[in-house]
Order: C-alpha cells, then structure tokens, then sequence
DNA sequence: TGTAACTTAGCAACCGGTTGCTAAAGGGTT
DNA sequence: AACCCTTTAGCAACCGGTTGCTAAGTTACA
C-alpha cells in the first residue's frame, strides 16, 4: 500500500491536534466539542490541499464499522464460457441505492472448490447473497451475526431473503400459451446432469407440472430425466405433439432456437417459445423471445433495504422477513396462436 | 461489524501474550524468534476451536499492506439492459491467479457520474483497469503511486497494460472474408452517437479502412458517421453492393441478425457477418457467429502477472510494459463464399 | 562455578484514525 | 476581584494486530 496523507500530518500543519482535524472532517460538532471557523476552515483547506484521503482500515479499526457491503459473486470453474444470469442486472441496482444510505459495495469472489466461508478475509457490515450456497456457509453467517440478506436463493433459519414468484411467472407463461390456444406444452430444463444448482429449477418445473395439471392438461415428456441435446430434445417433444415449449431460462431458450434448423422445426409457426429470465439478448434474437422478466431492479433494491434496515438495527426481534416478488410476462416474436 | 475472536482474547486462553499468538498463527520463526511446539501447539488449538480470524483491516494497518487487488467495475447508468462485455471473462481469470499468489480481488463500483476517483475507499495494493477512464483519474493512481494495470484501455505515462491486437482481429476476419471471395466488405460501428468510448471502437474502424486500402478495396459506406437503426443499415449497403459485414462486436451483429428480415437480407446467403468478441451467445444464435476472440484467458493471466510483478518491486525503473495479445478467429457459420 | 551463547517469550511502540474526558481561555455576573 | 459558565481544543486511551528489542531461562564450555 503506497504511503498516505495522514491526520497526524494535517494536524501538525495546521498546528492543531489530530483529534480536532479528525472531528472537523467528520464535521463531529456535538455538544460536546465546537471549533472557531478559521481554525475549522484552515483544516478543510490544508486537508483538501494536501488531499486527504482518511485511511479506511484505520476508521473501520476505531469504529468498529466499515459501511462495507459484500456481495458474493460465484468463480466460473474452468473454462466454461460465461453465461449471464441475473446477478449484475441486480447488483447493479444494488450498489446505487447502498450508496445513497453511505454504504459502499464490493464484489468478492466465491470459489466453491476451495473457499470454506462467504466472508472476506477484510470486514465487511453485511452481505447480499445471491449463490445457492452450501448451508453451512449461510449458518456461519447467523453464528457470526453477521447481518445478510439472501436474493433468490436458499437462506438461514434466521435470514431475510427476498424471492421471485417463479411460480407467477410460470402462470403468467403458461397462462399466455394456452390462451394463444396451445395444449401440448414442453417444459424445457436447465442443462445440466447434476443436482439442481438453483432452488428456481425445481420450483419452475413445479410449477410447470401444477399448472398442467390444473387446467386438465398433461406433461409432454420428456420435462425431466436425462439432459437431451436441444436437437434430440426438439425432435422428442415435437413428436410428442408439443406446439410450445416453456424453457428454464434464456440460455436454453437460445439453444434450442438454434437447434430449430437441424431439428426442422420453426419458431414460433411450428413451436412458440416462452423463457424465463428477460436478459441478453432475449429481445434481439431471432424470432425475440417471449420472456418472464424477473423483477432485477425491484430486487436489488428490496434487498438493499432490507440489509440497511437490518445494520440500523429496525429490524431485530422480528421474524425473517421474505419478499416474494412478482414476475412479469414480456411477449414478443417467439410465441403465436396456435395452428394444429 | 459483529464483534470477533481477537488475539488477546486468544492469548489469554493460553496465558500467553499476544505477540507470541501474533507470531505462531502467522508462522514467523525467524531466527529472531521460536517457541516451544508444546505452547505452539496450545495456540493453534484454541485459535482453532475459537474460531479466530484475523481483522484483516488492522493486519493492513499494522503490515501497511493488504493484498488486495481492486477491479473496477462500471455502474451501469440508467435502466439500460446489461450487456456482458469482456469484463466478466477476463476477471474469472484474474481471480485465480491472483489468490494463488496470496492476494484477494474485489470488485468495486465506479460510477462515472458521481465518482471523482477508482480508488476504494478502503486501501488497496493495486488495481485492475479494465474500463477507459478519464486520464485525470489514472493520472491520480499515478500520483498516488498505486500499482496497476491496465487491461484494453489506455494506461497513463508509467502504467504497464495490456493490449489486444486489434489490427491483427481485423485482419484475421477480412482476411477470411476475403478468401472466401468478399469484395464489398462492410464495417458495422457500435452503436452510440457518442464520441469514441473505447480505443477499440476507433482501432477496429482504422484497421479496417486500412485493410481495404492495402488491398485495393473501397470501404462500404456508411462506416462511420451517424448510426442507422439496424435495419436501415442493412439496406444502406446492400444497396451499396456489400456482401460481408463485420461488425464492432458480438451485440451490434446481433442487432443486424435481428434486422436481417425486415431488411429482406439473409445471413449469410446474401451477406456474411463476422463480429469482434467471442462472447455469449456468438456460438448460440442461427447462423453462429463467425468472430474474433479476445483473449481474455491470456489477458487476465498477464495483467495479474505484471501487477504482481510491479507489487514485488521488480519492475522498477523499467519503462512502462505493454503486453499486445494476438486476437484469433473462430469460424462458424455466419460467413460463407461471396456468389456475388 | 562463572560466563558465553542460545532458546523462548514478553514488553511496548506503532499503524492511522476516533472519542471520552479534561484543561485552558474567554466572557459575564455579582 | 472572585466566581461560574461556556467555548474551544488537546490529552491519551483505544481499536486489533505486528515487530524490534530486551529479558529470563537453559545449555555448553572453559
């Protein structure tokens, strides 16, 4: 760390102590303690001269605060290209909403492979998660009360969280196709053969399959099992019957696009297309899709809130609060009337 | 902050003093200093069983160093939808190769319109520029005498940086096109009526006149100047005889996919597409993109190296570094034989 | 037995701020 | 002139570690 302009220095400048530099530039005039103007202005002046900049780790040493908010961000494994999902479209609603109650934010890197805590080796004043993280991780954080709040993803017995209603956002998609007149709709999954990563793959295909079931109408398979290529996968549900296809998220939704050619199937004539998650570039491809855009801003700054209201201590004793934010219906090319 | 384990605390569990902890936990047995493995031991246990931490924020004051490693980030301004750059990809390569050299990275928020400065507030070691910034602000990191690097942006007097060859992008995908038969190659520029955000928006466009010109080839027009919609563009150089396109980057061809139906043009029968930035979701969409790739592996890996380097003190004296990484070209289906 | 040399561990200052408490200076009143 | 109150500002401890130096205890050797 290159050496700093310190108070001590201003202080000796302005042959004043660098107890009274510090309370002027914390503009600390209490009861208790008072300055006369051109004392108070000789400091301002010599401190913005020399550009004073306080030493953070020094305050937050002698607060015993940092107004520092971490947020968890996931370290791609490999090489895998990386694939957007919501995470910056919130955060970056995140940090100027901090900024206005005098928080700072910053991004810390979670390498699951080799990281044992979500906490970053410098002190922090809270955290945003937006990861599906090990349990023991997010218990760690009540053990350390370590006020925190959980978008999306799983959270602690005594954790706020706020939510999507993935749930209303399949209804709102569902409830779209079959009023264009589809019946056979295909649930397209998330690519991968592991374990649900995200708590939204179950509750997507839940719902996808509570839905169907509540309008007398049946799956088409396959929606679950094995991953198929999307190819194979088109080939399978078209065969099926299938005139719409409700796919977990963007990403998939491209694939399978991109498949329609190799598949011989067109979008939206023979099959309409419905994805969750309204990012990049849902509304520039070709036909653009018909997407359930999550609620990226209302998120980032219910989660900012909270946390806030969690440091300035509003919110102890209560139990967890959890905001379950609505989902919104995005319709564009991908999704038309039914033919068959 | 939530209160924790300190040393002191530890120490007198053991009845032992805190410079004693100090030195066990952090394993410095130099000549001037050793301990019995008996009380060693002692000390690790408890320090295990208490869960201790260090405060990062007082080693920084005590040691004057904190191994951290800042990495700007952009705050989107408005409401505008996020579309990934290379930042995302370069950082998921920095962060390995910094933390294997015992230093952490985060990631901080610059927001052009309110910020006066890319330092954190708290202390950093150094820094990773990855976004052009105004050069009073690198000409402050220069001042301050803070490591850094900048990656594909431009860097002050004594900054070492990273580079992407551009030119050589330019000539790998015209090159292509021009092997392929293309005669009227069209530049695609990105999409702002701003002046030039990027180095890249002006070294791409001057690579391609100059290409054209070695090879006895008029440029399309329009290549710069005001931006037309989509669309309008397409039909501008169609009209124009053109028979490739290559595009700023991986979004702006995107938008020309998109375009392409209304403007009655087919990629790549009618027009062949190659983009900079082999980015999500180039090898997605229908037809794949055609594009050059930055070398955001190599890109991260270097920057980390050098900064590393410069925090080790080995680059003293030395005039600044600039690293220039080849582009490479990824062929896909967007771009086919010129039958014109 | 005296002493040099080495091992083991503690003292205390310091990093750069913050803050409770106290002291000095100035002003007003009796 | 003595006293009290208010304004103004400094002293010093403290936040939680790190580290140079010194002291106590052991061992080795003359």
């Amino acid at each position: 760390m290159t050496e700093r302009v310190t108070l001590s220095q201003i202080a000796k400048q302005c042959g004043a102590n660098k107890s009274t530099v510090s309370r002027v530039l914390n503009n600390r005039c209490d009861a208790s303690f008072s300055v006369q103007p051109q004392l108070r202005d000789k400091i301002l002046r010599v401190a913005r001269q020399m550009r004073y900049r306080p030493n953070l780790h020094a305050q937050t040493l002698a607060r015993r605060q940092t107004r520092l908010i971490a947020v968890p961000r996931l370290v791609p494994s490999g090489d895998s290209e990386h694939v957007p999902g919501i995470y910056d479209a919130v955060t970056s609603h995140l940090v100027p909403y901090f900024r206005e109650h005098g928080f700072e934010v910053c991004s810390t890197y979670y390498d699951p492979q080799h990281d044992k805590t979500l906490l970053p080796p410098w002190g922090v004043d809270g955290l945003v998660v937006m990861h599906r993280s090990p349990s023991h991780l997010i218990d760690e954080l009540e053990e350390a009360a370590m006020p925190y709040v959980c978008v999306n993803c799983p959270t602690g017995p005594a954790g706020h969280s706020i939510q999507v209603d993935d749930t209303g956002g399949a209804e709102l998609a569902l409830g779209h196709l079959l009023a264009l007149g589809h019946r056979r709709i295909a649930y397209r999954r998330f690519r991968t053969h592991l374990p649900p990563l995200h708590s939204s793959m179950i509750a997507r295909h839940d719902s996808y399959l509570q839905f169907l079931s509540d309008h007398g109408l049946k799956p088409v398979k396959p929606h679950d099992g094995p991953w198929d290529e999307p190819e194979l996968y088109l080939r399978k549900i078209i065969k099926a019957g299938a005139t719409a296809v409700l796919a977990y998220d963007h990403v998939e939704a491209i694939r399978l696009l991109k498949a329609s050619q190799k598949a011989a199937v067109r979008f939206p004539q023979d099959l309409s297309l419905v994805c969750f998650n309204d990012e990049f570039p849902c509304s520039m491809v070709m036909p653009s899709l018909t997407s359930v855009a999550l609620p990226t801003a209302e998120m980032g700054k219910h989660a900012a809130q909270i946390l806030i209201e969690q440091l300035n201590g509003q919110l102890t004793g209560e139990s967890p609060l959890e905001y379950v934010l609505p989902e919104t219906l995005v319709v564009r090319q991908s999704t038309v009337s039914c033919t068959m």
